[in-house]
RNA sequence: GGAGAGGUGGCUGAGUGGUCAAAAGCGACGGUCUCGAAAACCGUUAUAGGUGUAUGCCUAUCAAGGGUUCGAAUCCCUUCCUCUCCGCCA
């Protein structure tokens, strides 16, 4: 979400921020809209002042026992322009929250022009890649070593869904122990175990709602279908109801439209990634700014409908509709949110480093950072069965875009002002895409898995799989 | 799921239609006193928005959103949340 104070004190710089997303110039449209709320808002506060005033006085009169009818007629006849002021102010919020929050972060001056992922600029690389005689894929491994089943899975929940068993499975546990371990013993991060399923404002926060309702999944707690529907037809329009009937609209579109009329409720969505819990813990709060910046750390499923990425990975595990993922957010004063963007980096480079495996650090160009986003950094990990580095790791600075969305504020000690506190969100790291790494990394040509030795204590001393 | 009770400032808690942005207590901050501290006493102590050169003035906010009324913390509706008992349950 954007503050409009920005765009009032510095409309060009606003426009250029979302021309470099690609998007056209918003400021003029904005800044009417304003005006126009501005205007109508001092009107009707002053209307609201006289009313006030005269209210006042008769409670004296009153009080005293006196006859107020003259001024009560008086107040009465300010009552339907104060009305519709009001009406108009409510209406003008909303047009002007509505548009500055589906607008998305304005970028870093560094982030490099570009529109996707092969716009990205390499700042490091470390590793060696490993010389391995025709690799094999991690679903080849997976599947011969008889510990990844993909059949039954889609038995169970369909595509994108995967089985791992016995000595996979543990391999699973021990990244995420591995990596917990790391961030909360070397790191400082405070481990914390959040829910799973958030109501609509806790994905407002982080700005996964409005826009992008689409990339979730939905755990509404049913009543029957049957009570439900019921329900959302109680907000079918008349005029609907008559077309169906003279036969000028169908049933489908009737229903539809009374849905989008319904009022969303008991709509729980499921975490696409644990930095929507761990971020909305400060939201609505004010944090002392002594205690910033504060560091948390989550292992948790991930769930994500990929609804843009058909046919994209559709092989293996290495795009799924649920993974697990360790994520690392930091909370911090506005003065410290760049440097806490490089060390929460370092954080997630460490967990490949002991690891053993090749990856280099991007910064995503202009036209794949996400929407909160101001700068982001991604690790690729290196996949010998692809021949080509993967995303395994996404760390965002958001500055106060989430914050103000979340209104998540700071205040130093004995300061009157309130801050927007500044956030940011990085994968410390992705586990399932960390398995794959692994499993192609370090495959043997007789098809077992050499585990990495950090990993080691974690598995039961167990050195190799399969 | 059933029945009931609630949600008021940093915290506790009073307030059931009109000088209520809200008593009182605690806490915090400032001052007096003291060599210093404690105690005591005095004072200050919410957030956001609008407006103005300015001390300022105005508006909104008593969980959230609507409504009734000349006027709402107080009455009505909806939603969210908390607690108690019963039921169910890992």
């Amino acid at each position: 979400m954007h503050d409009i104070k920005f765009v009032r004190e510095q409309p060009e710089a606003f426009d250029e921020g979302l021309k470099r997303r690609g998007l056209q110039p918003m400021s003029a449209e904005i800044l009417k809209m304003d005006a126009e709320r501005r205007a109508a808002q001092t009107e009707m506060q002053e209307l609201q002042a006289k009313r006030n005033e005269a209210s006042k006085q008769i409670g004296e009169i009153k009080r005293k026992g006196g006859n107020a009818d003259e001024i009560m007629k008086l107040v009465a006849s300010m009552k339907d322009r104060l009305a519709l002021l009001e009406e108009q102010d409510r209406t003008h919020a909303a047009r002007l929250q509505t548009v500055l929050s589906s607008l998305p972060n304005i970028l870093l001056p560094e982030v490099p022009p570009g529109k996707d992922d092969s716009d990205a600029k390499e700042v490091r690389r470390f590793g060696k890649i490993p010389a391995i005689t025709t690799p094999k894929e991690h679903f080849e491994l997976g599947e011969k070593l008889g510990m990844m089943d993909f059949e039954r899975a889609a038995k169970l929940s369909g595509a994108r869904f995967t089985i791992l068993q016995g000595q996979l499975a543990l391999l699973e546990r021990a990244l995420g122990n591995f990596m917990l371990d790391l961030h909360t013993q070397e790191f400082g991060y405070l481990e914390v175990s959040p829910p799973l399923l958030v109501k609509d404002e806790i994905m407002f926060g982080v700005g996964q709602l409005p826009k992008f309702a689409d990339d979730m999944f939905f755990a509404g707690r049913t009543k029957s279908r049957e009570d439900l529907l019921r329900e959302a037809l109680n907000y079918a329009e008349a005029a609907d109801i008559e077309k169906l009937k003279k036969g000028e609209a169908s049933l489908a579109d009737v229903v539809a439209s009374a849905m989008r009329r319904a009022p969303v409720k008991e709509d729980l969505w499921l975490v696409t990634t644990a930095e929507v819990p761990l971020t909305n813990l400060v939201a609505n709060e004010i944090v002392e700014k002594e205690k910033l910046p504060l560091r948390f750390t989550a292992r948790t499923p991930c769930f994500r409908s990929e609804a843009g990425s058909a046919g994209k990975d559709t092989r293996g595990m290495l795009r799924q509709h649920q993974f697990y993922k360790v994520e690392l957010v930091s909370i911090t004063a506005p003065d410290q949110s760049l440097a806490e963007h490089e060390r929460m980096v370092n954080c997630a480079e460490e967990v490949l480093k002991r690891l053993e495996l090749p990856f280099r650090t991007v910064v995503l160009a202009t036209g794949d950072t996400g929407f909160s986003s101001r700068k982001t950094y991604d690790l690729e990990v290196w996949l010998p069965g692809q021949n080509r580095f993967r995303e395994i790791s996404s760390c965002s600075v958001c500055g106060d875009f989430q914050a103000r969305r979340m209104n998540a504020r700071c205040r130093g000690a004995g300061e009157k002002q309130t801050e927007f506190v500044h956030t940011l969100n990085g994968s410390g790291i992705a586990i399932g895409r960390c398995l794959i790494a692994i499993m192609e990394n370090f495959q043997q040509s007789d098809g077992t898995i050499v585990v990495p030795p950090a990993l080691r204590k974690y598995m039961n001393g167990l050195e190799r799989i399969g």
